[in-house]
RNA sequence: GGUCUAGUAGCUCAGUUGGAUAGAGCAACGGCCUUCUAAGCCGUAGGUCUCAGGUUCGAAUCCUGACUAGAUCACCA
C-alpha cells in the first residue's frame, strides 16, 4: 500500500514539477486519530521540489493521484498534510487477501543467525533477571525466525570457575552428604544454599581478620575459605578425580532443577555449550595470540592484552597460576561456534553490565585475522532491580524464578475461580488454562518493556491481570473464539464482497488497517531486536477490537454481508493475536 | 575520574528515518452486564516530556552543556 502511494507521489512530483526525487523524502503514515483519512503524506519535505507552498503542493499531488489511483476514494489537505481515504472495496479486498494467507511467513531475512541466551551459572537457582534474559532470547529467536532467518538457539552453561568451587567447598565442609533426594529439594536450590552458606562463613572470616588488623582487601585474599576455594579450582583444572566427581554430581543436580524451570517457561535450545569444554580452546588461542604478539606475558606469567591505544584498558587473559578467566572462555567459545556453524550473525543476549566485556571481546577477536568480530552483536538488556536495589544471590535478596511462577499460578487460579467461566471443564483442562494465563501474565509483563531499559520489580505489588497485560490479550482471544464457535453452527462463509449500499464502520476499517501492518511490525521488531514492539502492537489491536466489540454486535447483525465481514474480521484478529503472542512465546487459550 | 545507558502523568511504561492536539495501563472518582465471555467498555481528573541553550517551516525525538540515577573500568563471572 505505502509502496503504491510513494510510487504515485514520485510520479506526480516528476510529472508536475519536473524534479528528480529522492525516495527518502516521501513519508507515508497512518492518518492521525480525529482527522478524516486512512493514509497521510507529509508534504513539507516535498516543497523543495515544487517550490510552492505546502498546501498548494499537497493539492497538486492530491488531484494527480486521485485521477490515477482507483483505490483512493477521496483526499483532503490540512496544512502541509495530504490525507487519503481509501475505498470500501479496497478494505474488503485487504481482508480477503489477509484471510487467504494464514501464516506468518516473510522470506526476507535469509541469514543464519546464532543466538546465545540464558547462560546460567551452576551455583545457584534462576531468578527474575534470568527470566528476563530467557524470555527475551526466546522471543527474539522466534521473531528472527518469523522474519525469514535460520536461527540456532544456544545456551552456554557456565559450569566451572571459582563461584562453583565456593558451593562445592561449602557442601564438602557442611553438607553432610545431603542430596536433592535426601532433602527433598530441587537440585539448583540445594546447591544455591551452599553458595549462600559459603558467603556467610567467608564474611565471618573476613570480619575476624579485619579485627586482627588486616585491611579489608588483604582479608578477602587471605581468608582460609577463599584459599581453599582457589585450591579446588586448581585441582579441578588439573583434573583431580575426586574434585571432578563432586563437581559433576552437584552440576547434575543443578541441571535437573534448571530443566524443570525451562520446561515451565517453555524454553529450549538447539545446542548447549559447557564452558568446562570450551575453556581449553581459549587457552590454545592465548598461546596463538602470544606467538602473534597480540598478547604479552608479565614476569609473573599472567597474560594480558593492551588496549589502551583504543581507549580501553589492559585486560587479563590468563592468571599467573595459569588458570583461565571469563574472557578466555568466551574467546574459545566464539571461535568454536564460528568454525562449526559459520553464522552470518552471532547474537549474545547478555545484561548491560557486560557491555564492556563484549566491547573488549570484539576488539580481541578483531586482532586475530578474522571477520568474526563484525558479526558479533551484543543484545544488551537492562537489569531487573528491586525497589531497594540490585538482586544478589549471595545475600539471598532475589526473586526466585520458580517461586514467582508459582505465585502467578495461585493468582490466576483465584481469579479464574472467581469468574467461574471455566468451571465446567475438566480438572486437567482447567489447570492447563490457568498455567497458560499465569505464564502469559508473567511473560507479557517482562517482554512488553524495551529490552535496553532497566526495570524495577516490586515483589509486594503483584503482576496485574487487567489492563495492558497478557491475560487481557488472552481474554480477547478467548472471547473471539467463543463467538466463532457459535458462528460455526450457523455455517457462515466470508465471500470477500460487500455491496455498495452498505458501508463499513470507521472502527472496522481501523482494525483492518492495523491488521495489515502486522508483517511490517514483525520486520521492525526483528531489525531492532525488540519484542516489545510486537507486544505493543498486539495490545493496540486488541484495544481497537474491544471497542468495536463493545459498541456493535457481531452475531446479531441482520445484514448477511456485514455479518460475514465482521466474523471474518474477528477471525483475523484472533489469528493475529495468536500468531503475534506466539512470537513472544505466549500461548493463548480458546476459553478462559 | 574516564566510558556507556537512561530520565515522559502519583506509579509502571508506549511514543525511531524530526510531523498535526504527547498516549496507554495501574491507582482515584463516576457510569455501562435480562442482549456475542465485565480479565471488558465509556467518562472525569492527572504533563514545564529533568533543566538550559542550539539546529529549522516544525523537536519528547537530532546537537552541546549541566543535573540526577544505574552500569562498567578486577588475577569475579
Amino acid at each position: 500500500m505505502e509502496k503504491d502511494i510513494i510510487k504515485y507521489i514520485k510520479e506526480g512530483l516528476e510529472t508536475i514539477y519536473k524534479a528528480e526525487i529522492d525516495n527518502l523524502d516521501i513519508s507515508i503514515e497512518k492518518t492521525r486519530e480525529g482527522i478524516d483519512g486512512d493514509f497521510t503524506v507529509v508534504v513539507f519535505p516535498l516543497v523543495k521540489y515544487s517550490k510552492k507552498k505546502p498546501e498548494d503542493t499537497a493539492r497538486d499531488l492530491g488531484v494527480f493521484i486521485k485521477q490515477r489511483f482507483d483505490d483512493i476514494a477521496s483526499y483532503n489537505v490540512i496544512k502541509g498534510f495530504l490525507n487519503f481515504k481509501m475505498t470500501q472495496e479496497y478494505w474488503v479486498n485487504r481482508l480477503k487477501k489477509l484471510s487467504q494467507n494464514n501464516q506468518v511467513n516473510l522470506n526476507k531475512g535469509e541469514q543464519k543467525i546464532m543466538i546465545e541466551f540464558s547462560s546460567p551459572n551452576t551455583n545457584k537457582p534462576l531468578h527474575l533477571g534470568h527470566i528476563r534474559n530467557n524470555l527475551l532470547g526466546d522471543a527474539v529467536s522466534r521473531i528472527l525466525k518469523a522474519a525469514g532467518n535460520t536461527v540456532i538457539k544456544v545456551n552456554l552453561i557456565n559450569d566451572r570457575g571459582i563461584h562453583i568451587c565456593k558451593s562445592m567447598l561449602a557442601w564438602i565442609k557442611w553438607g553432610e552428604n545431603s542430596t536433592p533426594e535426601s532433602t527433598n529439594q530441587k537440585g539448583d536450590k540445594l546447591v544455591g544454599e551452599y553458595y549462600v552458606l559459603f558467603d556467610k562463613k567467608y564474611k565471618e572470616q573476613i570480619a575476624e581478620l579485619v579485627n586482627s588488623g588486616l585491611s579489608e582487601d588483604e582479608a578477602k585474599e587471605k581468608a582460609p575459605l577463599m584459599l581453599e576455594a582457589r585450591e579446588i579450582l586448581q585441582k579441578w583444572e588439573a583434573g583431580d578425580k575426586e574434585t571432578r566427581r563432586i563437581w559433576a554430581m552437584m552440576n547434575s543436580w543443578v541441571y535437573d532443577g534448571f530443566e524443570q524451570t525451562y520446561n515451565m517457561l517453555d524454553i529450549n535450545f538447539d545446542k548447549v555449550y559447557y564452558e568446562s569444554s570450551t575453556y581449553l580452546l581459549g587457552k590454545e588461542l592465548v598461546a596463538k595470540g602470544l606467538a602473534k604478539d597480540i598478547f604479552t606475558k608479565d614476569p609473573d606469567n599472567s597474560v594480558w592484552i593492551d588496549l589502551t591505544n583504543e581507549g580501553l584498558d589492559r585486560k587479563i587473559l590468563l592468571r599467573s597460576d595459569g588458570t583461565t578467566v571469563y574472557m578466555t572462555q568466551d574467546l574459545g567459545t566464539a571461535f568454536e561456534r564460528f568454525e562449526e556453524f559459520n553464522p552470518d550473525k552471532m547474537i549474545y543476549v547478555v545484561g548491560n553490565e557486560q557491555d564492556y566485556h563484549f566491547k573488549v571481546l570484539k576488539k580481541i577477536i578483531d586482532k586475530f585475522d578474522s571477520d568474526y568480530s563484525s558479526k558479533i552483536e551484543h543484545l544488551s538488556y537492562g537489569m531487573v532491580e528491586l525497589p531497594e536495589g540490585k538482586m544478589k544471590s549471595r545475600e539471598g535478596t532475589v526473586v526466585d524464578a520458580d517461586d514467582l511462577i508459582e505465585e502467578m499460578i495461585l493468582t490466576a487460579t483465584k481469579i479464574s475461580e472467581e469468574s467461574g467461566k471455566i468451571n465446567d471443564l475438566s480438572e486437567s483442562e482447567r489447570k492447563q488454562i490457568i498455567k497458560t494465563i499465569a505464564l502469559g501474565a508473567l511473560k507479557y509483563y517482562i517482554i512488553k518493556v524495551d529490552p535496553k531499559k532497566q526495570m524495577t520489580f516490586n515483589p509486594n505489588e503483584s503482576i496485574d491481570f487487567t489492563g495492558n497485560t497478557g491475560p487481557f490479550i488472552q481474554y480477547t482471544h478467548a472471547r473471539i473464539c467463543s463467538i466463532l464457535r457459535k458462528a460455526e453452527k450457523m455455517n457462515i462463509k466470508f465471500m470477500g464482497k460487500i455491496s455498495t449500499e452498505t458501508s463499513l464502520l470507521n472502527c472496522e476499517i481501523k482494525i483492518l488497517s492495523t491488521l495489515t501492518e502486522f508483517d511490517n511490525v514483525i520486520m521492525e521488531s526483528a531489525n531492532r531486536l525488540d519484542p516489545g514492539i510486537i507486544a505493543n502492537y498486539i495490545y493496540n489491536l486488541v484495544k481497537e477490537f474491544n471497542q468495536f466489540y463493545n459498541d456493535y454486535s457481531i452475531l446479531k447483525e441482520t445484514n448477511a454481508e456485514i455479518l460475514q465481514f465482521r466474523l471474518q474480521l474477528s477471525h483475523q484478529v484472533a489469528l493475529t493475536i495468536k500468531n503475534g503472542m506466539e512470537l513472544l512465546g505466549i500461548d493463548v487459550p480458546e476459553k478462559m
